[in-house]
DNA sequence: GCAGGCGATTGATGCACATCAAGTGGGCTG
DNA sequence: CAGCCCACTTGATGTGCATCAATCGCCTGC
């Protein structure tokens, strides 16, 4: 682990409020390794082996059935993945890959589970991040059940930008093909999508997205004040 | 609440493992009260004031935006729900209604988070349903993303029939009007799908469904053996 | 028993989005 | 610097599903 690294993944809200004996059993028993781009970490199905903990880099989870596939998130440095699955001791129900090169931190499922049951503060920690996570889930699914491609769009623009300090400008993290899995439409729609958007308050150049008019841009999206918080 | 509920409550996953003592002090503050059918519980945007544990009857979560609205989930009596609001104190992203008159045992959420702090049993089953409703959460968006309808409509059937005890028969619990929001279609829909199905090994009546040729059904629907297992 | 109402069905049409098929442009390689 | 590759774009067409509009069937209440 390079120097720095290591608080930072002591400060993530799973582990800040642990004990720090029980940290350093966590620590000792995991080991972080480099991952080329492109590399599948795991597939649907398996059981889970290790707790992963993105310290650099970026991932993708994906799902796939009957042919098609989709992107169900994409994962930025510094966050762990994968906890319901290994907190459940189930399958899988997602695939993973590096996007980019990746320096990922393995905690090993058995070692978290153990842990989980000794602190109670990591597993208020857990269980708070599940239902964090799950709330998520429910967005997107609204998300999905509610809104037509370009508003998904533009809601997301929305998002990123509050994420990514408010500055008007918004750069994209990921291909737009892969963006537009994510968005549950095909890289040609996306594009259409945004060239739709350019009428609504916003200009692309790249990976490059600026927010030129915002009122016209939330007209158009209809974020909602409730599943589209800040929080 | 009436003789023989209790237990059952008292042997929900969720308040199974407790000790004792703090499984008293949730009940001696929670009350049960009754529904009529058809009545708001609460929408979403709110604080959340109570864990809801449906001891009979039926519910409905459904979340609304820009004019349209779906189904989330329907609620089937014994389950607890809305337990990641609570645990988070954050808004509610989903309304509730009656679907029937319905007894709900209501669970003050300031109470439910101080027990879980006090009583690390409690606590593990609050971490552990909350991945598990992350997990159903996953499957509705990646059913939701992959699958068209008729196929979602073939998924659910084949899901329900396992738990409604693999007889061949099926009983919807909700109108059909539901079930179609639940499955992201509309009504008229939902019923050319039984038509459509109904040339893949079922049979429809009215809410009575029988599976005459499992083969078949599978063979169209395409269950995934990860997604949709019996789990 | 009949009238009214509502959910479910069935058909006709329209829209959102996918698919198929060429382009276009930027960046890397030789 | 030329050439190629690949992501992205743009246009034409097709499909799944929504919407609109009747009609049917069932249950309720008078």
């Amino acid at each position: 682990m390079r120097p720095g690294e290591r608080p930072e993944i002591a400060n993530l809200p799973l582990f800040r409020e642990m004990q720090d004996a029980q940290r350093e059993r966590i620590f000792t028993g995991s080991f972080l390794q480099v991952f080329p781009p492109q590399l599948t970490l795991f597939e649907m199905g398996q059981r889970p082996d290790f707790l992963h903990v993105l310290v650099d880099g970026l991932v993708e989870l994906y799902a796939h059935s009957a042919g098609r596939d989709t992107t169900m998130r994409i994962v930025e440095p510094v966050t762990s993945f994968i906890l319901a699955a290994v907190v459940t001791d189930q399958p899988y129900l997602m695939s993973a890959r590096t996007l980019v090169a990746s320096r990922i931190l393995l905690v090993p499922a058995a070692l978290v589970r153990e842990v989980v049951k000794d602190d109670c503060a990591l597993m208020q920690a857990t269980m708070r991040e599940l239902a964090q996570a799950y709330r998520g889930m429910v967005r997107a699914l609204t998300d999905m059940k509610l809104r037509q491609s370009a508003e998904r769009l533009g809601n997301l623009i929305l998002d990123q930008e509050r994420r990514q300090g408010g500055t008007g400008k918004v750069a994209l993290k990921a291909e737009k093909r892969l963006l537009a899995s994510l968005l549950g439409m095909t890289p040609e729609n996306l594009s259409r999508a945004f060239g739709l958007l350019a009428a609504h308050g916003i200009e692309v150049s790249g990976a490059q997205v600026t927010i030129t008019d915002r009122t016209a841009l939330e007209a158009y999206s209809r974020p909602d004040p409730v599943r589209d918080d800040p929080t």
